[in-house]
DNA sequence: TATGAATGAGAGTTCATTCAT
DNA sequence: TATGAATGAACTCTCATTCAT
């Protein structure tokens, strides 16, 4: 007969959620350039040729991680938008609802933030636009802060907003999961520090 | 007659300091771990296996740099220390003089500070044991200013480090030498902002 | 047809013995240092990064041939001591089906006694622990018949064991399949010799 | 002036005994194949490249620690043959002075022995040659001895030598000279068991 | 869908040898 | 005589990718 024997039941599962998880964790171990496909592969428990059933590349398989993680970026903006009147506030939401976001999902978020110049071609065209688009968002609403006098106005925006984005970005090279701090200690200092280093200088506070 | 007499000038001086740099060029632009022996010789312009007159590996290229770059950052500790009397104004000398040293030495702090995790063994441990007195030292300075009332007391002390260090740590991915801004005017923001964000808070400035 | 359409039929058989039988030529031909995989690669007719499917080392093809070597020499060891009652007998029976099994397996048998020395670490360990044994195997016959005054007792038996293995151990640097003695014929010769050598002297019969 | 100043004596002494001697040290450590020129000119303490102010090749140094020790086992072929009269005294002889020459020049016998193999083109035929008459010398004493009726006749004179021979030769692979037993007892040895292992059978003495 | 064999390019590294100085 | 820089070929090994089965 033609059809399949009902014994034997071939795990038939879809395999393309744990091939990503598994990239993830390997991506985010040893960087895209070290990591290799076998280490994946290995994870997933399936041969290295294998994955190109579900991937048509390793590059793909950044580029899929990279996409994901832009849609949530894209969502915390948008919600940070909704979620207050003025542009201090909005800053506010956003910069602790990214810092619990990539606390909480460290390993793509690293790999979003720091792994996807290794994309190329029109992928690498992309990513670039929406790190662009990520510090643009930020630095629209220092200015239009500034513009309502809610905070100092001798720093350049773009540069405050290079290094807010810089101490976010680096956070998964020290938060470790089981530390001492929960994610919402971290973002609550975080959004904490960020926010007083925009504050509108008091005379005499801390200067020399 | 006193001119060679062949055409083709061999050039025979010592290609050391020439190796280093294009490793460090290298190593910067690609990471060490998909940076290729080949590139560093082509620049260079020998073979690749000519390297190896003056290193004895690749590993052992990546850890010159960062023992170079460990030295001038121990300096600045010194420096720093012996420039003021109080912790805080410690801390701004030693954040402003890192800054600088970061900016205008940026392809090898890059290096010493975000592709030392690729050493192995020894070095390993010895460039991790220098991250953590990098990290040590700003954390004291931090705890003695708390002591004295000069700054706040809300936050803990190891993730502002962290999160200054991070800040300053992530420069090299978008500071551009030929940018709109120079290395001191970047340094002056980096240092006020992140005081700032240390400072003791004023009831009403910037909260919600 | 039920031929296959293509022309070209590609060997898809488990190439496993093809490799150890090409490195067995190989190592034996030119010696393991001198020995490069490509020439193995050569003879199976696959490029050399092909080997890595079946292999994981240069080293490991060495272990894989030694270890296999070790167990024919284990089961030759046991069936001597099955085989007799008395010491040498045993002796005899161990010297003439060792230089069996040396001379009709001469490339495999050349490479266990004389390459295993290239192995390191604990598969070093392992060779060298096996090489002892085959010694103390000998020498402990050589004891026993000594004790039981079948043998002469005027020559360490230790250094006579080491003649006896050597003697043999040479035999790969002169012997051809196409010579003109059997594999029989010369194990003959071998073990009436070598135990001739350690009979009980008689005297006047060589002596000056 | 144009004579060299004094003050600086530069090690003028002539360098090729030391290279030799560097040279068998090396080769027989690690064999031919494996053994480096460095490791050749570290040992003298010169450079890689100084060492062909010297030799022409690597292949020339070994052609002349084998030319050298051939000489050496010329003289002792000569000598055997004039120490005695007939020809079992005569190999008696000679098996006991190689020997000694052997167990007191390990390493550059050594290589004599078994890293001449490496050798090419017309000196490869050299070595093959000595060799071969090396071995006819001890054969021509076997024959001799037993159309004198001195030894036995019933093993082939031809595989006897190879089997003398190849005692001999494997020395290397188990003698130290610190340990227990001197070059004289070790060389009385291997001539005792090898005469006794050419002497007429007597019935009834080892035999089952 | 999954395998496993194979590819081809490229990695880091070693080495005998050459040669201007 | 000796140096030290450089070569070029070979080496072991890794990897993304392909494809017949």
């Amino acid at each position: 007969m033609a059809t399949r024997p009902k014994g034997r039941t071939i795990d038939r599962r879809n395999r393309e959620p744990e091939i990503l998880a598994a990239a993830i964790e390997v991506f985010h171990k040893k960087g895209y350039a070290a990591a290799s496909l076998r280490d994946v592969a290995d994870i997933v428990g399936v041969l290295k040729g294998s994955l190109y059933h579900y991937i048509s590349s390793k590059e793909e398989l950044l580029a899929r991680i990279c996409v994901e993680s832009h849609k949530q970026s894209s969502m915390i903006m948008q919600e940070s938008l909704d979620s207050a009147d003025t542009p201090l506030d909005q800053l506010r939401t956003f910069l602790h609802k990214t810092a619990i976001w990539y606390l909480t999902n460290i390993e793509r978020v690293h790999i979003y933030f720091n792994e996807g110049k290794w994309l190329t071609g029109d992928r690498l065209e992309e990513v670039r636009t929406q790190g662009r688009e990520f510090h643009a968002f930020i630095r629209s609403l220092i200015d239009r802060a500034r513009s309502e006098d809610r905070i100092r106005t001798d720093v350049d925006p773009r540069v405050a907003a290079q290094l807010i984005i810089g101490a976010l970005n680096n956070i998964s090279t020290w938060y470790r999961p089981d530390g001492l701090y929960s994610p919402e200690e971290i973002a609550g200092i975080y959004t904490d520090m960020t926010l007083a280093s925009l504050a509108n200088p008091v005379p005499g506070l801390v200067s020399a």
